[in-house]
DNA sequence: CCAAAAGTGTTCGAATTACACCCATGA
DNA sequence: TCATGGGTGTAATTCGAACACTTTTGG
């Protein structure tokens, strides 16, 4: 059982003129004339990360006037999952970030609590009735791990055959001969997530529900 | 079985400069320095159809830089349920304004019709999870008015028994003495949504779900 | 008295839950 | 050989779906 973390930067920009208060910070900064929300969320993430073809979308747009007691500002969020493999390997020397654990979060600057709460809420939504989950995964992946992910996700444990009786019964997983060993000595077997299959059971009615326990 | 309808504004404020494509526009405005973005909705739509104190929530930001052919503007949607009992009463008079079917809806400028979906979408599920549909019936209801909304909402018939059997077992409902007697001969029992049980029993780890046949 | 709408229970099948042991392997 | 984590089936229960008749009363 692992938890989610949230990646906090440290004044990366700074909307507000009171810097006592700027103790942490989210990605952020100015849309531009030429650009949709869209794209300037997924400028935004990849000029400070690196980061790229990650899944992204829009959460909620914040417009309270005293928010930012600097300046006026209004700001729509989004919410990014990074897959797993990604993290160290892409975000190493990025200077001022770490990683927190959304369970012992320090205090956030502004409405930035608000923010994450609300986005940790659709995630959960979402990942009832969509198979996001699979974008925090690599391609390759064992069924401990998603689990593992889901429970992370809804923070409590789930029964391990319920959960695997019903997301192979969905027929968009694709055992692979390979096994991961590094964390057992019997290995795991790999599984990818079969997007042809999903999108044709989609087209006939199947509509993902994962709801275990 | 009743449908559900938009209102419609013809040339209420032009953010384009192309009038040729103006056809129909929804309540619109822009935001003011010293209001938040909620603030400017009901601002707006206070101000233009004397409403006030409807259930209203964000929906969706959309940004695409050539949304608006006229000027580059970023619009926060908002979604309005307005009472049934209170659209008549309030919103006779409103100059260039009519109610048009959801499903036989006119051809929209701009992004409007992928706002209407978007909505839409939206709706169908909050109202399987909240009670947001006490929020289009009147005070006293019956039980017929009450599953005619959500067979409207769903677009599809509901099974009388079942719909009834689970919406009462919630215990969130109140029946009164009187009955409704424009409908029937036999008259149909008023129920009142009583939000304070309500209240209390989500505290209680009870979720509202209306998820029927 | 009858048409028209409101109201009411039961049965069946499917889906969800709870639950415990064997398997493979590296150290 | 044994400790560790991976993998598997079944029974009990709950929940959702299907279904038809009785009640009331104004005209």
């Amino acid at each position: 059982m692992y938890h989610f973390q949230l990646l906090l930067f440290r004044e990366v920009i700074k909307p507000s003129q009171n810097h006592l208060l700027l103790k942490s910070l989210f990605l952020g900064g100015f849309i531009k004339e030429d650009e949709s929300l869209d794209e300037a969320a997924y400028r935004i993430l990849h000029h400070l990360t690196g980061l790229k073809d990650v899944y992204m979308k829009q959460s909620y747009s914040y417009g309270k006037t005293d928010r930012d007691p600097g300046a006026r500002v209004i700001s729509t969020a989004y919410s990014a999952l990074i897959k797993i493999q990604d993290i160290d390997r892409e975000l190493k020397e990025i200077n001022g970030a770490h990683w927190q654990s959304l369970s012992r979060l320090p205090r956030l600057i502004f409405d930035h609590r608000e923010m994450v709460d609300r986005a940790l809420v659709e995630l959960q939504m979402q990942i009832k009735i969509k198979p996001v989950g699979f974008e925090l995964l690599p391609e390759k992946f064992t069924l401990v791990q998603l689990q593992d992910l889901y429970e992370a996700i809804y923070q409590r444990e789930i029964d391990k055959r319920n959960f695997r009786k019903k997301i192979l019964s969905m027929n968009i997983l694709e055992k692979l001969e390979e096994k991961e060993k590094e964390t057992s000595k019997k290995g795991a077997f790999y599984y990818k997530f079969n997007k042809e299959h999903y999108e044709k059971h989609k087209r006939n009615g199947f509509f993902f529900n994962l709801d275990v326990n």
